[in-house]
DNA sequence: CATCAGATAGACAGATCTGTCTATCGTTAC
DNA sequence: GTAACGATAGACAGATCTGTCTATCTGATG
């Protein structure tokens, strides 16, 4: 029993961010007060104001275990695409249409975020830092894919990409993902054909 | 002098308008309250319930503007590529382009409202319309270029136009309209040839 | 046992938010 | 001239928000 001790950052901890990461993406950030958070993640105020100063760096950690999970199912869609990186840059719009699928589905976490913080704030950062991240990671492929021009078929993508988040929660029908990823691979065919056809 | 008189649509709306227009772009909706509003408009709160019996009520109104210059410089972008339709489809991302350009651009008004609404309420039912009206604009002058699958064809243009729109104020570099546009005379380009080499 | 860190409950302060209401002032129309 | 209307100034209510603080409890470690 106490092997796991060293190990314990902090259940309340735990509890409030898991309680921010539902009430903050199902109702944007400014809508949810700390006082409902506390309340539903059963801890006392004092203990919410010791491991998050501010309401702001909750935001932070809460954008922070966005960028893990969306993250992680864009890797995943993206391995079980093969090991070919032309086919990876296309499977990867399967962690998309999962994602719009998925009930309660309201958008992009970082351009929801985005559009209620302000350009200069640590918010606002630690949304540009993902956006630059996944264009990076995207751009990584890219290459590898042998993409005659990465750096505009991985901007290209990401444009997709967002805009199927951004949108997918405006739009009724599911389809929007899908066209997304026939888009993504007639772009990528395109941009590594080698017969100078493209 | 009196021959105007019928057409008055009361030079306090007109202000509190235009006021909310700038702050609720520039800062967010839920960040910036009547009482601002009120104040940098010139008008009294009485004036200002009159016009607007609740502050959603100003917020559609604010998004009934903002479609209304949107949409305009849209059509613009779109017709100043000349009569062909294909081309028409590649002209309306230069819109794209002037609005990530402009000074103080945040994102997509529709998309950030979205982000601070709930589905069902006034306001997120308005951004739906505008997207819905956008898309079948699109669909529409797809199908005018003879698209083989216009609905395919203007799914994806809008994806990538709402992808510009949000990523364009997450993004320093200024090279994400070019890369939709360009991306856009692609899709285009295989959507409408008539050698069924697409 | 003693100590100390982390958690709890909740009062409190100060600001801000939406919306209501009263009382007054000009201007226009009849 | 007078009635009606639009606008003004600003007090007010009631809710809510962030953040602070005190006092208490619990459980693990020395």
């Amino acid at each position: 029993m106490s092997t796991t001790a060293p190990v314990r950052p902090s259940a309340a901890r735990e509890r409030i961010l898991e309680t921010a990461f539902a009430l903050f993406y199902a109702h944007g950030i400014r809508a949810v007060g700390v006082d409902r958070i506390i309340a539903e993640s059963d801890v006392a105020k004092a203990t919410f104001y010791k491991h998050f100063p501010a309401k702001d760096d909750l935001v932070v950690a809460y954008l922070d275990k966005v960028d893990g999970v969306w993250t992680g199912q864009l890797h995943e869609a993206a391995a079980a695409a093969g090991p070919d990186p032309a086919a990876q840059l296309v499977g990867l719009f399967d962690a998309l249409r999962a994602s719009c699928r998925r009930e309660g589905y309201r958008g992009c976490a970082f351009i929801n975020a985005a559009a209620e913080s302000q350009p200069g704030t640590a918010v606002h950062d630690r949304t540009v830092a993902h956006k630059t991240a996944v264009l990076s990671w995207v751009h990584e492929l890219a290459e590898r894919a042998g993409a005659r021009d990465p750096g505009a078929l991985a901007r290209t993508l990401t444009l997709l990409l967002d805009g199927g988040l951004a949108s997918g929660s405006l739009d009724a029908s599911p389809d929007a993902p899908d066209a997304a990823k026939a888009s993504a691979r007639a772009l990528v065919d395109v941009a590594t054909r080698t017969d100078g056809r493209g």
